[in-house]
DNA sequence: CTCGTTTGGTTAACGGCGTTAAGCCATGTG
DNA sequence: CACATGGCTTAACGCCGTTAACCAAACGAG
């Protein structure tokens, strides 16, 4: 009896769509044109549809979070066959800036607004904690532990998740105040973001490292 | 005629109560409690009656904003008697989380939340742009602009503008990262913020200054 | 003094939000 | 055939920001 398997296949199927018109409203009109009414607009149904396939619109925007935080593991493992492990985090900063300006709606939803819960909370598909391909965290501090282990680090930088946040951190708040500030704030004269993100990067590697180990991207210009 | 006066600053003084009320709502129940009903019920007023004073809610948060950003600036002023300039940078750092960790609601409201416009568009009270006692950035500015024509940075570093938002910036994203996350959030184990505040600055600072004038603080630990 | 205007406030209402309750109806099952 | 299930609908509740219409008290002008 393949009848039950179509249901639930047929189910999944509206799922899906609701999912993709979530992501649909909040990548191409921001967060707040999500939803639960719009969304439903846009697949055809009613409003209260919804929530036969999602509890309430928390959980709705944490499987949309699950997900995305996957493709943003998966943009950063792009450099992951990078073998010197600190010529990697230069790397990874730089994919971590092209995420964030490719995709800005995506990374305030990740990043910026209130987590509903926990985001990786016995998720179906979410990404699994501590596994460096589905976990970017993990595989910042994967990195980081390298760099420390192959003895680049300083030895007074010996707290690998503290490092870890201060790159993470120090990308993060440049991204989130030019994703706040608008790019032409009439307050603040916003210098390109790519370029300062790369001096930012340059000089927490260049302050971590030894100087045999610091690379070779700092005496740019 | 005094009467005309007596009505006016009768009128500033309900004036100056809806401001207190939102301020306490958004400080202690957070940024979406502080709604025009809820506002208007904590001065017994009806909710309509805001709007004889301010023309939306976004001219009620800006002004809420401007205020606050004169408080923030006053904080970080605090520090300005330091002579050196890069030791007045790292001073400013430690004042700057202070702030972040006393009043971080205040802090989402001022960094973190959609601007409604221009934060200090011809308001009232609003900090005065540019001015180094008023304006925050350009306190910091200031202070960048100072150490850079002491001779403290390196050759390479002449953006102004570029070097005081990769200060700000790095301590931006950790708070950010810290107020978004919860002090105990189940997937990063995140290090205490000042801590790693302090190693950001110092990394910067070391990063940024001649070696012969990093600042004393580096060879912390 | 009186009449019209201004002003600080009210209530009612609109459209939109997330969410719950009740019911409807096609489908699959005994 | 009767019955249960489940995906979906409409109606409604209580919030939200905001507008419209109105009201009473205070004011200025004739």
């Amino acid at each position: 009896m393949g009848i039950k398997e179509r249901r639930e296949r047929e189910k999944q199927a509206t799922r899906q769509r609701i999912l993709d018109a979530a992501r649909e409203l909040y990548v191409q009109e921001g967060y707040e044109a999500m939803t639960m009414r719009r969304v439903a607009e846009k697949i055809e149904y009613s409003a209260t549809a919804i929530y036969v396939h999602f509890k309430d619109k928390a959980a709705l925007i944490q499987e949309l979070c699950a997900h995305d935080f996957l493709r943003f593991a998966e943009v950063l493992n792009k450099v992951a066959k990078v073998k010197d492990p600190v010529e990697r985090l230069r790397k990874m900063g730089r994919a971590y800036i092209d995420f964030a300006q490719e995709y800005p709606t995506t990374y305030r939803l990740l990043f910026m607004e209130r987590r509903p819960a926990e985001v990786g909370a016995t998720s179906a598909e979410g990404p699994e904690q501590g596994n460096p391909e589905q976990d970017a965290y993990a595989f910042l501090r994967h990195a980081v532990q390298e760099a420390k282990d192959a003895d680049c680090f300083k030895p007074e930088h010996q707290d690998v998740d503290m490092v870890s946040q201060a790159l993470w951190g120090g990308l993060h708040g440049l991204v989130a105040l030019h994703l706040v500030m608008g790019p032409e704030d009439k307050w603040i004269d916003m210098r390109p973001l790519m370029r300062t993100a790369v001096l930012m990067t340059d000089l927490l590697l260049e302050g971590l490292c030894k100087p045999s180990k610091a690379g070779g991207a700092t005496r740019a210009r």
